[in-house]
DNA sequence: AATTGGCTTTGATGCAAGTCAAACGATGGT
DNA sequence: ACCATCGTTTGACTTGCATCAAAGCCAATT
């Protein structure tokens, strides 16, 4: 929740969130097809969001932790258009996306708040296309590695340690390649000693050759 | 703009129109670290927005027609993402985004109509996504020709026919690939006889077969 | 302790797209 | 009309990643 508000607002605030929902790993919260009604913030919990086309190819489109907003894909046309599935046990805050509208005429604040979770998303996928579009393998798994690692810092988690929350093919899905390559690709890194994996399990080593690897000419 | 507004409101709704901009073919509208503060309604004329990286690689993340709005990545943290460049002499008109907003909190429609125009930013962005991640060469450019004849036609151009904006460099960096490939693949739908090419003007003699290729399960 | 099944790693090979290079074609300026 | 420039096409070659295949690892189950 956004700063800003005294005591008597929160209270308001509080009424966008209708209902608690738990979802078990594997299940999906909502599903491509489904009637769009509501928002969801996570509260536990690790999700992804994919769409498939109709000969069966997935694309994972973004993983979600704690804290993130999922479910903007279904305001446009009152259905949602992608899956999002829990890759762990998850809870989320249901925001009926009519009251998030009533409230943000009321409190500009949120009004801004909801935008800008908007806008962010936009930005991020801006940067996704980047990494799918002028990237090679290794390049792409650096900065994946630093995203991930990076906002569950922001969390209070470890900035050098972190357990993946899902496979190496979901991982080559959101990445656009195939799970041996991520998992060549890791094997590299790990080589090189700028990582260690066993696993799930990865701790980040040298972060500083990671970014030079995702970014070669700014990290000298 | 959207229905459902009765003619006082509509006076109204001008409101957060606060001027027009003319940008001349090759300038940029707004760029990569400017402070945001408008979106933009595109009047007339063809934009291209793109991010690029510390290395000077360029990512190609939209184009942009008559109608559409540019500006939505500004929201995030008052200062735009991305580059958007007039790919021909364009119109624009400024809508201050505190106007927007302003606006928004008293008109619900037009606060939906917001929120929809941010939502379909999104799912075309996942759509891209799907694009750079899971097609092959041809599939893309089937799916972009398709795409770009489709919102032509949605503003009473033809369906058939079309003048591409932008070149086979810019095609390429949307869709994650070089120019000669881009190349290759119109010169092989143009040898199948799917399309018709000559520079930039594209006639699209056979497009059942663009779908197939663009989809080859849905289309038997 | 052995078995099953899912995920991951590693190796060998093939192919789609990238790279390099040259020629061609349009366009605009002098 | 000519030339310079820029964008496009096409060909020859290279390469990074995909594919195919086999084996290894781990956790859960019997």
């Amino acid at each position: 929740m956004p700063i800003g508000f005294n005591q008597e607002d929160i209270q308001k605030l509080d009424a966008v969130v209708a209902t608690r929902r738990r979802v078990k790993q594997g299940d999906n919260l909502f599903s491509n097809g489904d009637s769009f009604t509501s928002l969801f913030a996570i509260r536990t919990g690790f999700f992804k969001t994919c769409v498939s086309t109709a000969d069966g190819r997935e694309q994972v489109t973004g993983f979600q932790m704690a804290g993130e907003i999922i479910g903007l894909d279904g305001i446009v046309s009152d259905y949602h258009s992608c899956n999002a599935v829990a890759l762990e046990d998850a809870e989320v805050c249901v925001m009926p996306f009519a009251n998030v509208e009533d409230l943000s005429r009321e409190f500009p604040q949120l009004q801004r708040h909801v935008h800008k979770i908007m806008s962010r998303e936009i930005v991020r996928e801006n940067s996704v296309m980047m990494l799918l579009g002028n990237m090679r393998a290794e390049e792409r798994l650096a900065a994946f590695l630093l995203n991930l690692v990076q906002r569950l810092h922001a969390r209070g988690f470890s900035q050098s340690e972190l357990t993946l929350r899902m496979s190496r093919e979901e991982i080559g899905s959101y990445l656009g390649m195939k799970l041996e390559t991520v998992s060549r690709a890791f094997s590299k890194f790990s080589d090189e000693g700028i990582i260690e994996v066993k696993q799930r399990y990865v701790r980040i080593i040298e972060p500083d050759a990671l970014k030079k690897i995702f970014d070669p000419q700014t990290c000298t």
